[in-house]
DNA sequence: GATTAAAGGTTGTCGCTACAACAAAAGTCT
DNA sequence: AGACTTTTGTTGTAGCGACAACCTTTAATC
């Protein structure tokens, strides 16, 4: 009971924390930064749409929507897919691009200072191991962690 | 980066294991779960609109409306508070007690399924301690867990 | 090769939440 | 006492996400 109370308070917690320093300082929300994030790391700067769902644990109704706020700010750009005629690719733009490096610092420095500076060396790793332990139920498929696994495991 | 890419999944996926479990057998979200049972366990099923915002991590203006709804529902009574003219007291009344009952069960094998049952006793300690770890930051008055400590720390 | 099923996306709608504005009562200060 | 600040809550609004319905294209089946 106590482990699921704080459980619960942080999945309560930690997206209002996350959401109001970048709506605040960069005029996004996590999520929409997120999306950004991963597309800036992403070959060409480019996934389809089911490959970003997964890599940001959403469904692909939400980013849909999403994909389209951002493509009416211009950060983003969809056109289809050459290979699969279904399918469609987003694209970050040039200015897509600049609102993640600005926004990036700001963003490291709250979760630095409102979640890591708090953990000691160990306790991450244990975070990592129980991040695991706990996905492999939620999510089956290992959708967004499949990329990154630590090094040292 | 492994380990907060863990921590965002977890926030990201599990509100919606949660939410739809309680919708789809109970009617209720989360959230509207997590009030009634926290007045359930309460002195009098009954608590002042600013304790149960604290006990559940909520705003008061989120929780007014939540409360509100359950109210027009019959689950939850709203009377003023003696003590104090400026307060609301918020009540569980029978049909939100029969509620609460009638959606524990599914609720607790919920979690349990896609929890705990994938952890160890050894990590179950850890999460709880990772857990205040990451609230001290997230939440330094420890609204929440103030209430619940583990018996062996 | 036609039929069926599955994959990939989009859109409309409803409900919930964050934010801001507001009001009223209770302390506080001089 | 009177002016102030703080606490306690409510409400309106705008924006986001879940769900369902739908469409198109690819894959599978017979």
């Amino acid at each position: 009971m106590a482990a699921w109370l704080r459980l619960i308070a942080i999945v309560e917690l930690l997206p209002g924390v996350l959401d109001s320093q970048l709506r605040r300082d960069a005029g996004l929300s996590h999520f929409e930064y997120f999306v950004l994030a991963m597309l800036s790391e992403a070959e060409d700067r480019t996934l389809r749409m089911t490959a970003l769902a997964h890599r940001t644990n959403s469904t692909l109704a939400r980013l849909s929507h999403v994909v389209r706020r951002l493509e009416e700010r211009d950060l983003v750009e969809r056109f289809p897919c050459p290979e699969d005629a279904r399918a469609t690719n987003a694209r970050l733009t040039a200015a897509g691009w600049d609102a993640v490096v600005a926004a990036a610092p700001g963003h490291v420095a709250n979760v630095r200072g409102n979640v890591f500076d708090g953990l000691s060396a160990e306790q991450v790793r244990q975070l990592t191991d129980l991040g695991d332990a706990l996905l492999a139920r939620l999510d089956p498929t290992g959708r967004m962690t499949a990329l990154y696994r630590p090094e040292d495991s």
